[in-house]
DNA sequence: TAAAAATATGCAAATTTTTGCAGTATTTAG
DNA sequence: CTAAATACTGCAAAAATTTGCATATTTTTA
């Protein structure tokens, strides 16, 4: 038998049974107890059982996998998530925007952090219901079906009607003349509304996206409280940022 | 070099350059031209970017993806989905509950189905953005880590707002003295909110569903317009809601 | 506490998957 | 239309992965 097959039956077994010991996989399967065991211990590592000594026990099944191999430049993006990271309280109250970035902040949330979270990004939602101390909240509306994000003036109305510590902003274009800009006219609204209610702005760019200018514009660099690169905030590329005043890290 | 390590590469290449020749790739990966090309094959199977004639073009990522292997019972929740697809229509505005039968359901929606459909579940949402002309709304509200879906007094109250067609509904349990019933509270109010905004309820239940009573009422046998299960309607173990005047597919 | 059961580790053998090649079929460009 | 380029199919060899076993270690049970 396959390994893949044998694994699927390992799953319904412990979804119908709730707990299913080795020795009894072992059996209906015709293998090892060695073989239940490695198979047993890699569907623990995916988060579809839950490895007991003797067996295992089920899991609430997440349907919905995040592939993180497949994030561009995901490195840079856990440099600048882990920067961000380190700027959080417990208790905070946080609007995030979308992006990988922000997706990758979501994911690496210390698995204690007790907070409230605002966002609009599906991918970003569905990561934090990793995250047994976080409250989050999806702020509604019709979907943007590439973005994986909602719009609409229920968005904007429902950003006015908050008020957050910190919002986490990525995707879109820095530029020293224009501050933060973005392609579409109607997201560049839902960002505005999101920075008005927000306390903090925190920009979160890896460095290609320094120097990029869309065609909506979102806010002023003064309006930028902080800018959060992979760079090393001494990177000479970053220079003319720090001449005009924002605050790196 | 590995195939894993190979495919990241590509993948990584058509973000970057947008288009990659197979042979461009088969001198910087060094493995033969077939080898590329089976890579590509595969890649393209899953969504991750498209076969052109020559190589490969990229497509907009997605980082969350479905696992249908992991559908419990996945053969009797397709067979009640092609039930439900057979009541759709073009340009109608549905409504659907969460769970496991309906993700199937927004799955195997036509793709050319042309409907508005209003949702408070994560999975459900993320399904309906591969459908090109279905119009996706998402009820906002606190998410509830477990089911992924919504909560709170928003959903209820944004609920009433609405009108849809159909609402299809799932996961709960049905039975001959209760009608349908769910295990939260609060769960329950959306539900009843949600057969109150819509003409015509659908119930779609696996048998394992049948004669099983949960602790809050959401609505009576006689508001219910039609069952859908895996059963066909003349199956003994549907005798009695036969008998109490339900409609069943 | 001692004995039994479960787990972890390393390894060779077994199994499965992948690869390049040769030949054939299809598509593209001139 | 023809020639060249690309794609597909089948296959044997190569590579990668999996498996059961033996042994040592750890955990659980009585």
């Amino acid at each position: 038998m396959k390994k893949k097959e044998r694994q699927k039956i390992i799953i319904d077994e412990v979804s119908i049974n709730r707990k299913v010991s080795s020795s009894f996989l072992s059996e209906k399967l015709d293998v090892s107890e060695d073989t239940i065991r490695r198979d047993i211990h890699e569907l623990h590592g995916k988060g579809l059982l839950t490895k007991v000594h003797g067996g295992a026990i089920s899991t609430i099944q997440k349907l919905y996998h995040y592939n993180e191999d497949l994030i561009y430049n995901r490195e840079n993006k856990i440099r600048i998530a882990q920067k961000a990271i380190s700027l959080i309280r417990d208790s905070m109250v946080i609007i995030m925007s979308g992006g990988t970035t922000n997706l990758m902040l979501a994911k690496l949330f210390p698995k204690d952090l007790k907070a409230t979270i605002y966002t609009y990004s599906l991918p970003i939602a569905m990561q934090l219901t990793e995250h047994p101390l976080i409250e989050t909240i999806f702020i509604g509306g019709k979907i943007h079906r590439n973005s994986m994000v909602t719009t609409g003036i229920d968005v904007i109305q429902y950003l006015s009607n908050i008020r957050a510590d910190f919002c986490f902003m990525g995707v879109s274009g820095i530029s020293i003349e224009q501050g933060i800009t973005d392609e579409g006219y109607e997201v560049s609204l839902i960002k505005k509304a999101m920075i008005n209610s927000s306390d903090h702005i925190v920009y979160l760019a890896t460095s290609n996206k320094l120097n990029l200018r869309h065609r909506y514009d979102v806010c002023n660099l003064n309006e930028i409280d902080m800018v959060l690169t992979n760079l090393d905030s001494t990177d000479p590329a970053l220079k003319d940022y720090l001449k005009a005043g924002l605050n790196l890290l």
